[in-house]
DNA sequence: TTTAAATCTTAATCTACATTAATGCACCGG
DNA sequence: CCGGTGCATTAATGTAGATTAAGATTTAAA
């Protein structure tokens, strides 16, 4: 267990690394994300502070996510062992979060997926750019543009 | 804890139901499900012999899934709240496996993602009807009718 | 400040998959 | 045995979102 100061940009766990921690987000905001083979990013989860964050796969399997900073930051490393044991409530919180976002994935539209992204992460929509929230929703850049003008005529 | 006896068809959970119950499978193959506004089933899950099945709600909040069951099944249902003390690691392997769910819709192409499921649940594609297949890999039986015509070709 | 480098938007074209519809097949009950 | 009902396949057409490319705008660096 220990504090650890993170710079914009920073890199906190590579594909590939054995970490086996997890972080608890003090201040600032973080993301995961993978790299599919066509070099393609795809943003995993976004962690503000008060959330956690880890790639949360078998004991000593290597990371397939990355996790970097998006603002600077403040996290406590904590041993995933531990981490889980002693915080069971949050690890039923994040399967709620993905069985929502894989039934999104599945049966909503882009733009359905920004308007319940906007709703759920009011705060998130404003500190990150975005081809980013692109990235979140699995669209391109330029579809999310096109989302957002709709919404503006129709309001 | 109790023995339960499913016939085919006979739903277990109905969305809205606030059952705190989970499911040991014991037999048989059982599904969750949730249908859209647009009335359109999406399989979330199958959960053969030797998986765990349930809606991972809040507690006491309504289930935002259907479980029924696709063969003849027998199933051991537990209290939501000793189930998740008692088996730690398998709510890890539920994220796991949730992880990769998000990231192969976000970044795989039907034919990948059907490449993936037929090499990680080969015996599943044997025992369900295609058109569940579909909708467990997010698209529609005709769509997945020529998935399955092209990788024949290639053969 | 000036320039360079990302980021965002718009528009034209392309493509993977959806929709619709028709056909053939298996299974089942009368 | 026959006529339904559901399932799988095929083909024709439609469409959401990807790709490509060109500006416009913001950010960062020199």
């Amino acid at each position: 267990m220990k504090e650890r100061h993170i710079k914009k940009g920073q890199l906190l766990v590579n594909k590939g690394d054995v970490s086996n921690k997890v972080f608890l987000v003090q201040e600032g905001l973080l993301r995961s994300y993978s790299i599919d083979d066509k070099g393609k990013e795809h943003i995993f989860m976004f962690a503000p502070k008060g959330w956690v964050i880890a790639d949360y796969n078998h004991f000593d399997a290597p990371s397939q996510l990355f996790i970097d900073a998006i603002e600077d930051s403040v996290v406590v490393q904590v041993d995933k062992q531990s981490a889980i044991e002693h915080d069971v409530p949050k690890l039923i919180r994040r399967i709620q979060v993905l069985q929502n976002r894989v039934i999104m994935l599945m049966s909503a539209t882009a733009i359905e997926r920004y308007e319940h992204f906007v709703e759920t992460y009011p705060d998130i929509v404003q500190r990150v750019p975005q081809k980013m929230i692109a990235s979140y929703l699995g669209i391109t850049p330029e579809a999310l543009s096109t989302v957002k003008r709709q919404r503006l005529r129709k309001k």
